[in-house]
DNA sequence: AGTTGACTTGGACTTAACTCTAAGGTATAT
DNA sequence: ATATACCTTAGAGTTAAGTCCAAGTCAACT
């Protein structure tokens, strides 16, 4: 598979996948013998993982590590392990503020409606 | 309150107030004849509002453009609530992203666990 | 064999959201 | 009245995460 058409399977530009290649958020991509890059399964599976782990706001510094550590081999994985877990608990966290940011927003909504049909205003912001 | 006592209260650095006050994502705040800040009781709602929201990802432009309308009066307040709606939206989808994170990451943590117990590995990343 | 379109790299540039610095004003304690 | 701590502004600098550009290479078609 081309560059061009994983950026169109996940919605992406060719800048951003060389991009995370680079940095290493995901690992070296296969080549083809003139050097392009040629994505087999397995680098689809790193590319949606980072794709779906930035979706949830974790830094590419996380991505990194993770992926250095995998290519340490399996010493590293209670080190793994423990990196998902820190990964996890930043995901709950920020999800529990939004849930918060969400009440605020419902109740906030809910007067304005109100406001606009009784065409009368009594709070502030 | 001054400065100082707001940031304690909601743990940021004056730098981020004053900043949020130059780009308005929180209308002008209250002065002292000498010109010093002194958060009164409103000033302080937009300041938790405002963090309330960045903490759920909502970019500034929003925050700012709700500020402007607001300061405009009564005629904005279907504009108003059309951009909170757009905004719980954004919330809404962000939110749904990191479930589908949490899933992966439940999975692959539960699998890791399960290695380190038998000390057998059989998968990819 | 040449053109066309997609691919390559290294490095510079952009954007959002702060964060810091310099130069100076205010307020309280001695 | 002077030192100290905190405040002010304008504007420059930083960081994360891409995004763009130039110069060149590769692959497929005519």
């Amino acid at each position: 598979m081309t560059i061009k058409e994983v950026c169109a399977k996940y919605n992406l530009t060719p800048d951003t996948l060389r991009y995370y290649e680079r940095v290493g958020v995901i690992p070296e991509v296969t080549r083809t013998s003139g050097g392009i890059r040629d994505y087999k399964e397995e680098d689809l599976g790193w590319v949606e993982n980072a794709i779906c782990m930035r979706d949830a706001g974790v830094p590419i510094e996380m991505l990194i590590e993770y992926v250095r550590l995998y290519q340490q081999g399996d010493t590293t994985i209670e080190a793994r392990t423990n990196l998902l877990k820190e990964v996890r608990e930043q995901i709950i966290e920020a999800k529990a503020k939004y849930d918060v940011a969400l009440q605020k927003l419902n109740y906030k909504i809910e007067r304005y409606e109100l406001a606009e049909k009784t065409g009368v205003l009594k709070w502030r912001d």
